[in-house]
DNA sequence: CTTAGGATCGCCT
DNA sequence: GGCGATCCTAAGC
């Protein structure tokens, strides 16, 4: 009976659901809460990537660095960017399709303390505006690649009101620049880089 | 304000 | 050998 119950309420109103296209995934974070470790904020920049993507690190196939985003979704698939950076993806659609979501920037509400502690003392628009950012501020690396969403360090809780969100073409990608599958939600001050105009 | 270069890892050609 | 889903610093306007 109880099982029952928990399928009808689990829809939208209490989880991210994270079996569906990544596009669609990385529009519902826009205003979601995500902490490690009780570090964090609210998602204010994400982008997608999917299997039919020039530009995703799926498109040629499985290889060590990107097995997690062959696995199930809601797991964390953290890559390192420029062989400098550590980026964190949410892993989307069904395992073995090789979809995600990059959470490129957060608005720092939790934890600040510890955010300056691993970045330096510096304006809080900076904090976690970059994935780069933003992984060193939450302590993201490596260590969390391939971990569950729905577990511990990690926890997030979906956006409780509905937000405008804006849309434009992906950052730092030479491939696929026509998609524009970059989302933001509007007005934020926390963007790594500005959407274009209209 | 904009631009240029360096750091440095995994995967592709 | 080359090129990124990046960021920082320095120099130029």
């Amino acid at each position: 009976m109880v099982l029952i119950k928990i399928s009808l309420m689990n829809s939208s109103a209490h989880s991210i659901d994270f079996h569906v296209p990544s596009e669609q995934v990385a529009r519902a974070l826009i205003g979601a809460i995500v902490t490690v470790d009780g570090v964090g904020g609210r998602i204010v920049e994400t982008e997608a990537y999917d299997r039919e993507d020039p530009a995703s690190h799926s498109y040629s196939g499985p290889t060590p660095r990107n097995a997690v985003m062959f696995g199930p979704p809601a797991h964390a698939y953290v890559y390192r960017s420029y062989g400098i950076h550590w980026c964190l993806n949410f892993v989307c659609r069904e395992a073995g399709h090789g979809a995600g979501v990059l959470i490129r920037a957060i608005e720092p509400l939790t934890g600040i303390d510890a955010m300056r502690q691993r970045r330096g003392l510096e304006p809080l628009k900076l904090l976690c505006s970059g994935p780069g950012r933003m992984a060193q501020a939450l302590d993201i690396t490596h260590a969390k690649n391939g971990m569950s969403l729905f577990e511990a360090p990690f926890h997030i809780e979906p956006p409780e009101e509905a937000y405008d969100i804006m849309c434009g073409p992906r950052i730092g990608i030479t491939k696929a620049m026509d998609v524009p599958w970059r989302f933001g939600l509007a007005g934020s001050k926390f963007f790594s880089k500005p959407f274009p105009k209209t």
